[in-house]
DNA sequence: TCGTGACGCACC
DNA sequence: AAACGGTGCGTCACGA
């Protein structure tokens, strides 16, 4: 057996490796003294748990101050006595367990939902303490980022180098190294153990640091991401021949058009200086700068300059855009299908300053909207369809409750016209009332608004004073929230999340607290559709949407029993849904297979 | 070779 | 008086 002993903070630390099989009884002896609680990890090939090469080598257990590391890679008793050790630990401390666990499903054969139960995540903790990320002036969410704000600057500054000094040990990228490193290197035991150390110190420093109004929120993230989990793991049917037929499409057309704006001069069409040469020597006038004084040549621009006929505009804007969808979002579908066609998101519950969630890998929430062509690559499951409900103007309805305003209370009772009335305040066309109902949440300012709706700024002054006008409550919300976010630094939502507010924007808060609301709403959806049973339908949440794949026979029944179980009366308001049926594929609520 | 900032663009 | 909130991802350009 090797034991490493180290340090943390100046505290003696003992990481134990069990290396034969006669080690197992020293494991097991360690879980049987620590089964009240522990921090588990592991180590795996990668990230793509549901490629076929991915695979699962080490799992490690650990306390504040001793770890145990267990190659399950070797399979036989190192895994039997792992599994045996998930299911008798009372309490599992994960960083990031939605990872971990669906590891653990696939590859260990540990469903995840004998384990959610037992969960708590020191990454849920730490959104709870500080939503921001590092950049933004918070601490971080990361492992590596906790661990230097609040354990040990020097551990988490030797994990970071680790991986890079192991890779050129041998000789590979930093993203292979865990595919090739041997087992028996003493720092990849070191670390694997020391992950499990650093989370269980974690978890003791924060969970003193949940703020009180936030406390019932911890078991509420918790069960959230289960739910998130399950539709990761559930994955998406993709329609693969449509996939690769869209992409080989997509590869000509760029090909094509990118071979025009070469023959006119430009031989790299994505250097925006290139473009912009190219463009002068056309005799084109470039007036607006980027922030850094470069010069802007952006989509407004190059639609523009297409409009007058530019054919070198026409080509470079025709290259880009299907340069961008093929490489954004199909290849990107093809490179992560797993064998049953199958691709699987990861879904982030719990991931802005505002909770917000997010989703890579399908990176749905940006798909472009106009175009049925992308989502046309994902299906319902055979037999179904797909459906999608979304709440009717979610954060509007959740502006009238927040603030009270009787008007807008009122408009959205009797199904009155919002962005008309917002219109008519000031005399405008609807669309720019439209424009700035929605803009006046996200803090826009009369320079932004007037860019925006091509309007004088004189005039988007007076739409907004008309809209302060029209719903006095909105403004006296936030004027009453940017007072109390100036001295405090933060405000606090319905629903107990504190959010920090910049000091140099304390405008935002106003934004912050109706985006938070609205994602509070759809994720205590999400867990109502849960406890209904509809979690294996559920196959995305994207912002104020659910969409699902749903068996035919059953579609508009379900559609509308998920629009019921979805709506609901915040604070008096009530916010409903639009349940919608399609076809085989996504792409068909876009206008595909008509 | 890798990481990062700037930029641009897709969405709510 | 004025203040555009949030996300993911690809590319270039640059520097260690």
């Amino acid at each position: 057996m090797a034991t490493h002993e180290t340090q943390l903070a100046g505290k003696p630390l003992l990481i134990h490796v069990a290396e034969s099989e006669d080690d197992l009884e020293g494991f097991r002896d360690f879980i049987r003294a620590n089964l009240r609680i522990l921090a588990c990890d592991s180590e795996t090939t990668g990230l793509d748990i549901y490629s076929d090469e991915f695979r699962l080598r080490v799992v490690q257990f650990g306390n504040h101050e001793e770890a145990w590391v267990i190659p399950v890679e070797r399979g036989g008793r190192y895994n039997a006595d792992v599994i045996k050790a998930l299911r008798g630990v009372q309490q599992l401390v994960f960083h990031n367990a939605s990872f971990d666990l669906q590891v653990f499903d696939r590859h260990l054969g540990v469903r995840m939902e004998d384990l959610w139960p037992k969960i708590t995540d020191t990454r849920i903790l730490a959104h709870l303490v500080d939503p921001r990320g590092r950049e933004e002036g918070g601490t971080g969410h990361g492992l590596e980022d906790l661990t230097r704000h609040y354990l040990d600057p020097d551990i988490a500054d030797n994990v970071k180098g680790l991986m890079a000094v192991l890779a050129r040990e041998h000789k590979v990228k930093k993203d292979e190294i865990w595919k090739v490193i041997d087992f028996n290197h003493p720092q990849y035991q070191l670390y694997a153990g020391m992950d499990t150390i650093l989370t269980a110190n974690l978890y003791r420093r924060l969970r003193p640091l949940v703020p009180a109004e936030a406390g019932t929120l911890v078991r509420y993230e918790h069960k959230l991401a289960e739910v998130c989990s399950s539709m990761e793991r559930t994955g998406f049917l993709l329609d693969v021949d449509y996939t690769k037929d869209l992409s080989e499409r997509l590869l000509e057309e760029e090909l094509a058009y990118e071979g025009q704006a070469v023959h006119m001069g430009c031989e790299n069409i994505y250097s925006t200086e290139q473009v912009a040469d190219v463009l002068e020597a056309r005799g084109v006038v470039i007036t607006g700068r980027t922030p850094t004084g470069k010069r802007k040549v952006d989509k407004k621009l190059l639609s523009d300059l297409c409009g007058s006929g530019d054919e070198f505009a026409v080509a470079v804007q025709r290259a880009k855009r299907a340069r961008k969808w093929r490489t954004t979002w199909v290849d990107g579908f093809l490179q992560r299908v797993d064998k049953d066609d199958r691709c699987h998101a990861a879904i982030n519950p719990l991931r802005a300053r505002t909770a917000r969630m997010s989703i890579t890998g399908i990176p749905a929430q940006t798909l472009p909207a106009g175009d049925w062509m992308i989502r046309r690559c994902f299906l319902a499951d055979p037999g179904h369809v797909i459906a999608s409900v979304d709440y009717q103007t979610q954060e509007l309805r959740v502006l009238a409750a927040i603030s009270g305003d009787r008007t807008m209370q009122q408009a959205f009772r009797t199904n009155a016209d919002l962005h008309q009335i917002t219109a008519d305040a000031s005399g405008v066309d609807r669309k720019i009332g439209k424009m700035v109902n929605f803009a006046y949440v996200y803090g826009s300012g009369p320079r932004n608004i007037a860019e925006q709706g091509g309007i004088t700024v004189e005039t988007a002054r007076n739409v907004i004073a008309g809209f302060e006008k029209s719903y006095p409550k909105v403004k006296q919300l936030s004027d009453k929230l940017q007072q109390f976010a100036r001295r405090n630094g933060y405000v606090t939502t319905p629903f107990g999340r504190k959010l920090p507010v910049d000091p140099q924007r304390p405008y935002s808060a106003l934004n912050y607290m109706v985006q938070s609301s609205s994602r509070d709403i759809t994720a205590q959806a999400l867990l109502r559709l849960h406890d209904k049973g509809f979690t294996p339908y559920l196959r995305l949440p994207i912002h104020d949407e659910v969409l699902l794949s749903v068996p035919t026979d059953k579609a508009e029944w379900g559609a509308r029993r998920v629009g019921e179980i979805m709506a609901t009366t915040f604070q008096g308001v009530y916010i409903g849904t639009g349940p919608e049926v399609g076809g085989r594929s996504w792409g068909s609520l876009y206008g595909a297979d008509l």
